[in-house]
DNA sequence: TCTGGGGTCCTAGGACCC
DNA sequence: TCTGGGGTCCTAGGACCC
């Protein structure tokens, strides 16, 4: 028996340091009884890392003004809620979430700024690219995360896998003016659940042989995947962590959460299901554009304007990415968080917002009612296609089309070199009465349905 | 958790066709 | 007219993610 890895395995209950390599050699174990034997792994294993930057905005904005640094930060200012919280904000109670004059009231001397989100992607670009420094094979999974598969790296580097993880992170560190954490393991649902175990600029590498202990101290709720419904579900069942739900048979994971539950339940025993995938995203299956204005309001020129301000973007985005949308919906808020939507079938798809507002305002008009306060608005264009080739439809008026999509490049074109919104339609400028577009995509009257939006979900725990 | 903004995937069930 | 079985596609809604 030995003495440090015996220390080493219990440190996931105990708070001891936990940093040994995956691939090194080292005695067999005994078997811990309380958590029983190990855990099977049928894949070949792979060397698969999470990194997840600590409090990514506010470490940016730390990094980029040095006389921020050791102050408590939060982002957010624009909306009077905060997005992301410093590590000394989070020491004095504050989080993400909860409305700024609340934070102000626990911390009078909280920095607060807006969000700057062209400097934080600019951040995580160059975040990423140090990661393909290591690897080519790198997902950014979000503005502040990425997975990242290292297998078989180990002799370029002449390193453990542990080692390539820690040079990365300082690297990210001494580079770039933040940190982040990471965990090392053999599937991304386990890389992930490592990157959590300690931050910031924490480190955990789980070995496929410890995953049964690390697995024994995660809560149900903290495994990538199980929201609280299915968190509910499982403890209904009388399971509290993870363990419990890899220890019960596959068959019964899939019954009771189907498809996500069987691949959860191979991802965390270290059968890696879901590959890093490199590639960039090029294609979108909807895009949805909303903003909220406090207050509420009842001017219907307003409501009215701002949800063409998000039709404007939608489409904008979907030139961007050379996608016409077949579906438009509208969605409209209320005070009270209550939403009611309208969805229409284009009779062409467009990738021009001027093609799309004789439906706009239909629908707008069907769902409007007045003397009510909306605080929301929402515009989610679907059915994208590829917009490159051009099809004509044998009746569509051609010229038109033709004129229509060059006058949105020349718009698209002016807009790029003078500033967003440089021109756009007088609609979503609150003029009190809208210009007609006589233009020949129109919704098709038996095609409007109603869109239904879910409450949330309740759970209580009896 | 006092509620911003942007997405994805999965499943069940119905329509439709042979 | 009655009848069987099976496949595909689409949609609505649920659940989850950062």
């Amino acid at each position: 028996m030995n003495d440090k890895t015996t220390n080493e395995r219990q440190s996931f209950s105990g708070r001891t340091d936990f940093t040994s390599a995956i691939p090194c050699a080292r005695p067999e174990l005994p078997l811990n009884t309380k958590h029983g034997p190990p855990l099977s792994i049928s894949s070949f294993p792979q060397a698969i890392v999470h990194v997840d930057a600590d409090a990514f905005f506010t470490s940016v904005e730390q990094s980029l003004k040095p006389h921020l640094r050791g102050l408590p930060v939060v982002t957010g200012q624009e909306r009077g809620i905060i997005a992301c919280a410093s590590y000394e904000a989070k020491a004095l109670g504050i989080k993400r979430g909860i409305p700024l004059w609340e934070a102000r009231k626990t911390c009078p001397a909280l920095v607060v700024l807006p969000s700057d989100y062209e400097t934080y992607s600019l951040f995580s670009k160059r975040m990423f690219n140090i990661m393909r420094r290591y690897t080519p094979a790198v997902e950014e999974y979000s503005i502040d995360e990425a997975f990242l598969d290292i297998t078989g790296m180990r002799r370029m580097f002449r390193s453990s896998y542990s080692d390539i993880v820690r040079k990365l992170l300082a690297d990210v560190n001494a580079e770039l003016g933040i940190t982040v954490s990471a965990g090392l393991s053999i599937s991304k649902s386990l890389a992930k659940l490592g990157s959590k175990f300690r931050k910031p600029a924490g480190f955990t590498p789980l070995p496929g042989r410890d995953i049964h202990l690390f697995l024994a101290n995660t809560p149900l709720e903290k495994v990538w995947g199980f929201g609280p419904n299915s968190v509910s579900l499982l403890e209904k069942h009388g399971l509290k962590t993870a363990l419990d739900f890899v220890r019960m048979p596959e068959e019964r994971a899939d019954r009771l959460l189907h498809k996500p539950g069987r691949e959860i339940w191979h991802e965390l025993r270290g059968n890696s299901i879901w590959k890093v995938c490199a590639e960039e995203k090029t294609s979108y299956t909807t895009i949805t554009r909303s903003r909220t204005f406090t207050p509420a309001s009842t001017d219907r020129h307003l409501v009215y304007a701002e949800l063409v301000k998000n039709a404007e973007q939608a489409f904008a985005k979907a030139r961007r990415y050379k996608l016409r949308a077949k579906t438009i919906s509208i969605a409209l808020r209320k005070n009270d968080f209550h939403t009611i939507g309208l969805e229409a079938k284009l009779s062409r798809a467009t990738s021009a917002i001027i093609e799309a507002m004789p439906s706009i305002k239909s629908l707008f008009d069907r769902l409007y009612s007045e003397q009510t306060p909306y605080r929301t608005t929402f515009v989610t264009i679907s059915g994208l296609m590829d917009d490159t080739s051009r099809q004509m439809e044998l009746f569509d008026q051609n010229v038109k089309i033709e004129n229509i999509r060059q006058l949105t490049a020349t718009i698209d074109m002016i807009n790029d070199r003078f500033g967003k919104r440089s021109i756009c339609l007088a609609s979503s400028l609150q003029l009190p009465e809208n210009t007609r577009a006589g233009y020949p995509a129109r919704i098709k009257e038996e095609k409007i349905r109603k869109l239904r939006f879910s409450i949330p979900t309740l759970n209580i725990k009896v």
